[in-house]
DNA sequence: TTGTAGGCGTTATCAT
DNA sequence: ATGATAACGCCTACAA
């Protein structure tokens, strides 16, 4: 590789010192505008780019964020990555994404260390590391900036990018409530997620509002196809059958689909099927389910928007709650 | 944050000089090797981490290998990412991803920016990026060493990892053809992916050899889901129906099956459907795809491992080709 | 408004 | 086999 073209160089074409140059580079005061106009132009003629390691060391700041995950999900991985490194490129800063192994301790050690060899200003933690008890712990303590994306628990000590899980199980609920269900059957999310209570009782807010009977049936699930399939064979064989099932999850809501196909009952003419995340196996399965979309792509693109302010020093919300959305699909339909 | 643990506690702890521990941690020789033990010893108490950016500043190294893409594809990029890092992982070497504008000279701008902003010491170049002809030619100019993933043409300037989509293409096409089918649907890849020609071209040399009237309807697709399920209503639609259709990629496949389902068409008994790639969404559609193994994470692993012997002075061989291989699962039958 | 000197944490060079 | 010292490219602190 040829030398590298360094402050020094623009600082001679420009006629001015490297503070100079360094002073434009960082936006800083003090500098008459007809000089930083020339350091400016130096720069794109020699089409300078500061050295980022050269910057970590000297100064206080590195420009770098980086971003944590250990997820198996690839599209989740793969918007969360995208909304993040969005986000840092209007910023003018990079982004340092990094796997992490996920078992025990060793994610703690996976971090820190990543943390302290490449100098990044903060980071975004995405879940399920977002809950990781023992990571935020050990982040608080190095006092390393960081913003919490989709955490269960959300805490008062770092930001948290979040979506409104009760609100969305309302809105659904309304929406079968708007085609003339009057039996709605429910499943619950797994016991472990917090989110799980909070998108019943969006369910069971919307059939107070309306005035319904509060005794809909509710049977447990466990956030996976399987468990869907059996609540839904339970709720379908009931004397006072349902006319509608909302599932907690999109994996449950196919596992419901699979019931009502075992029974002989046409989804959506005989059955609608509601799911929740809009993740793929949404689109996939016949008929598709209308869901709900977690914007996951706007949460990342916030949570490293927030980061900046905070490795800024700017004070920020301790909870940012983004939109959702109800997506329409095909196994929703009028009661029969 | 708390001051860092530097090269001089460590050597101070072990009561040596600062350039005894450079040369343990760079495992250069000329070091006793109970003097060795003693600096190990110290760096692991103390949990001494080097940092990059003063090694990347002083050394000739920065220990750091970038990665670049430009694809749509969450699946693919995905795995291209964990094979790579998995690779850097095993050598202690960090990985710089960064996704990249794909519109013109942006490109090269882009990757060039990023190179000299973080001194990464090499580049694993994906697909379609490692296809263009620009920006292939400015890195050559930087004298960046960098290794290709399944390029288009394979040059004998960079290393490329290439698997054989062509011959899979025949091998898929064959085996629709030994089930009896005669008309035969293609939906083409992404034009700007080099391997969206050679999978058509594998498939029509499979039909020429076959003896098969070469006028096969072939439509054009884009790689995802809404591309697939368009071009499959196109070819169902036709007054010549295709009793088998051999999508470019997987989610094209699936959205083939979407449009089969819409047209009340049973799959496979009166359709057969074939993939390409055996991502994720291969194996949760129903009928489970048939479809081709790409082996997108080995080609990343070894393509950072070529990436290493590169950067280290080694010889590496222009081509490596991975093996692929013909998943059968239920989309493809006999044909009615 | 601009410039000078010193240092960030490591590797390279040249001693010993 | 080991160490002292000068870079590396930039920012901070202070001076002019």
């Amino acid at each position: 590789m040829m030398a590298r073209t360094t402050i020094d160089d623009v600082a001679a074409r420009a006629g001015v010192s490297i503070k100079t140059v360094s002073r434009v580079l960082n936006d800083e005061p003090g500098v008459r505008s007809e000089t930083r106009g020339r350091v400016r132009e130096a720069i794109s003629a020699l089409s300078y780019r500061p050295s980022l390691p050269a910057r970590s060391l000297a100064g206080r700041r590195s420009n770098l964020l980086g971003l944590v995950y250990a997820n198996p999900s690839a599209n989740y991985v793969f918007d969360v990555q995208s909304g993040a490194m969005a986000r840092c490129r209007d910023a003018h800063l990079r982004l340092f994404i990094q796997s992490c192994n996920d078992r025990g301790d060793e994610t703690v050690e996976d971090v820190l260390a990543m943390v302290d060899q490449t100098h990044v200003d903060g980071l975004v933690v995405t879940p399920p590391l977002s809950s990781d008890a023992e990571l935020i712990a050990a982040l608080e303590e190095r006092r390393v900036p960081f913003v919490r994306l989709a955490p269960d628990v959300v805490g008062t000590r770092s930001p948290a990018v979040v979506m409104d899980d009760e609100e969305a199980a309302r809105e659904m609920t309304e929406h079968l409530l708007a085609l003339g269900h009057k039996r709605i059957g429910f499943v619950e999310g797994h016991p472990d997620h917090p989110s799980s209570r909070l998108r019943r009782s969006g369910f069971e807010a919307a059939l107070a509002l309306a005035g319904l009977d509060e005794d809909q049936p509710v049977e447990q699930g466990h956030n996976d196809v399987a468990s869907g399939l059996k609540a839904g064979r339970r709720l379908l064989t009931r004397v006072d059958r349902p006319t509608a099932i909302f599932a907690s999850n999109d994996d449950m809501a196919a596992g419901v689909i699979q019931a009502a196909r075992e029974l002989g009952l046409d989804v959506p003419r005989q059955l609608s099927v509601a799911g929740f995340d809009d993740s793929q196996i949404a689109s996939i399965v016949w008929p598709a389910l209308t869901t709900i979309r977690q914007p996951t792509y706007d949460m990342a693109f916030a949570a490293a928007g927030l980061l900046i302010d905070l490795v800024r020093g700017r004070q920020v919300p301790a909870v940012t709650r983004l939109d959702h959305q109800l997506v329409l699909r095909n196994s929703t339909g009028e009661a029969p």
